[in-house]
RNA sequence: CGGGGUAUAGCGUAGCCCGGUUAUCGCGCCUGCUUUGGGAGCAGGAGGUCGCAAGUUCGAAUCUUGCUACCCCGACCA
């Protein structure tokens, strides 16, 4: 073994921060709070987009794109939204530079000043409702069922590489109905539609709930969301959907006419996920040797690492290597050949490990003449000598194997660590040792806000799937008809 | 945004309190030879506006002030 990590024990923080560089995902940039996401990391990103999109497009979305400046008075239109994104927006107010006095310097000009300042969007409601009114007079023109892949700003106070950074890459849905039971079914089926990615390509377990009204979005009826644990015990918000009922058709006056020849305000959601995905992937399956990528989304599956003795060897083992490489090609799998003369293999297998990729091959003399292979996976860190032959099955089982145990290794941890607690005591040692903790609750947003207060603990969703089951609130003692996920939160 | 801390070569660091030769060490980098199945060894070499800007001083990495960035803890948030 070579360097080590930090352990996830010691400092859960600073092995974070440790596996985002030295798996080179990202770094910190000059600008306060924005990252910069490198090749290897944005190549995760772009395999979660590629299927994410896939499974807009097969829900019947098309891909737009909109304004990253928003003017100012359409923030206000919306009330509960604009307060809800005031305090975190990035303002343009001039539109030219120029020299300073003493020429050693530009400044900005005082006479270029705009005459409405413009607003980095922090998400694109009030832009892309201000456009569908002029999409929308008629029923026929409904739905509109639209995605935009786009950078937005929140000016964060504080940052963390990839779960909180004052710009990040995101996508957002704006969908427009013409009944409420419509736009409702869209709210849910895009909930679904992030649980099923979220578990069947990250391997992350996500509980599906709605959000208490505190949580809510800024202007929206009702939020859906995908909550994850991670290891250190804390709930990640993955992503969420919102029915954002006629209020944004009523700021923004969007209306169409009715088969009757009604005028009718249009019915909203919108819906996204982020690069925070990618904090979640890092914090739900990596260990303190490094990354672990599932499968599906590595940006190669399989390294292929040459063991040799001069070039050869080298010749002789690469030939090998590069037979394997297509033969597994053409089964569907990405492999890479690691054939640098400049590291050993030692330090290859080290690298590769802190980069999480799913399988590794070592191909040497030794294989070449017994017919072999060494084969190691990432998630167990198990060592295997393989028949060559055959090897191509071998590895793609091997690949869902992980894929497999990933999810498996996750919902255990989650499940372990999800509680069902019907005391105060019980309620604040659960939250303070972490983990999903199912409580009672009266249902107001006073005792939400007093649980938050007393144990840092937070609603992190209505599951769904709750049931019903009366029950008395451990903080206020009044009933209650159902369980709801608490945790410290991200 | 409030409290605390840090900033010295690509990375990690010593020196700073108590100002004074050529700024320390490790990793990495370059060259050569030997090596190569879990981060190789030896020899030689390169690399620094000590975060930025002012100030104090004969003299500043070291003292003072301002700025910027990052880390930790809070409040806020995806």
């Amino acid at each position: 073994m070579g360097k080590k990590l930090t352990s996830r024990a010691q400092d859960y923080s600073q092995w974070y921060n440790e596996i985002v560089h030295g798996a080179d995902l990202a770094e910190n940039s000059g600008v306060r709070g924005c990252m910069v996401i490198k090749p290897y990391g944005y190549a995760i990103w772009e395999k979660m987009q590629a299927e994410l999109d896939r499974m807009f497009k097969m829900t019947g979305h098309e891909n737009a794109y909109f304004p990253i400046f928003i003017p100012k008075s359409y923030l206000s239109k919306e009330a509960a939204h604009v307060e809800g994104f005031a305090k975190e927006c990035a303002v343009v107010t001039h539109y030219r530079l120029k020299n300073s006095e003493d020429g050693k310097s530009v400044v900005v000009d005082p006479d270029a000043k705009l005459e409405e300042e413009l607003i980095v969007r922090p998400t694109s409601e009030t832009i892309i409702w201000d456009t569908y009114r002029k999409w929308i007079q008629s029923y026929r023109d409904l739905p509109i069922l639209v995605n935009q892949w786009a950078n937005v700003v929140r000016w964060e106070m504080r940052t963390r590489l990839f779960l909180r950074t004052a710009e990040f890459l995101w996508q957002e849905g704006h969908t427009a109905h013409a009944t409420r039971k419509e736009a409702i079914g869209e709210t849910e089926q895009m909930i679904n539609i992030y649980a099923q990615f979220s578990e069947n390509f990250m391997a992350m377990p996500v509980v599906v709930g709605t959000k208490s009204q505190n949580e809510r979005f800024a202007g929206a009826e009702e939020t859906y969301t995908i909550e994850a644990l991670m290891q250190d015990g804390k709930a990640l918000q993955a992503g969420t959907s919102h029915f954002l009922g006629q209020n944004f058709a009523k700021a923004f006056d969007v209306k169409f006419a009715t088969k009757e020849g009604k005028q009718e305000y249009v019915w909203a959601t919108s819906w996204g996920v982020s690069t925070r995905l990618m904090g979640a992937l890092i914090m739900t399956h990596s260990d303190d040797n490094g990354l672990v990528l599932p499968p599906k989304l590595a940006p190669f599956q399989v390294v292929i690492v040459p063991i040799y003795k001069g070039d050869e060897q080298l010749e002789k083992v690469s030939k090998k290597a590069n037979n394997l490489k297509n033969s597994l090609e053409e089964r569907g799998v990405s492999v890479k050949f690691d054939n640098r003369d400049t590291h050993k293999p030692g330090w290859k297998f080290a690298e590769y490990e802190l980069k999480g990729v799913p399988v590794r091959i070592a191909l040497g003399m030794r294989d070449l003449e017994n017919g072999t292979v060494e084969l190691a996976r990432r998630d167990t860190l198990e060592k295997e000598i393989c028949s060559v032959k055959g090897i191509e099955d071998k590895v793609i089982s091997t690949l869902d194997q992980i894929q497999d145990n990933l999810f498996e290794k996750a919902s255990s941890f989650r499940n372990n660590k999800s509680y069902y607690v019907n005391t105060k005591n019980q309620f604040i040692k659960k939250i303070n040792d972490g983990g999903f903790v199912y409580a009672h609750w009266d249902g107001t947003a006073e005792t939400e806000n007093l649980i938050k207060k007393e144990t840092k603990a937070t609603i992190r969703c209505i599951p769904i799937d709750s049931k019903n089951e009366t029950g008395e609130c451990l903080f206020s003692g009044k009933p209650s008809e159902k369980r709801v996920l608490f945790a410290k939160n991200y």
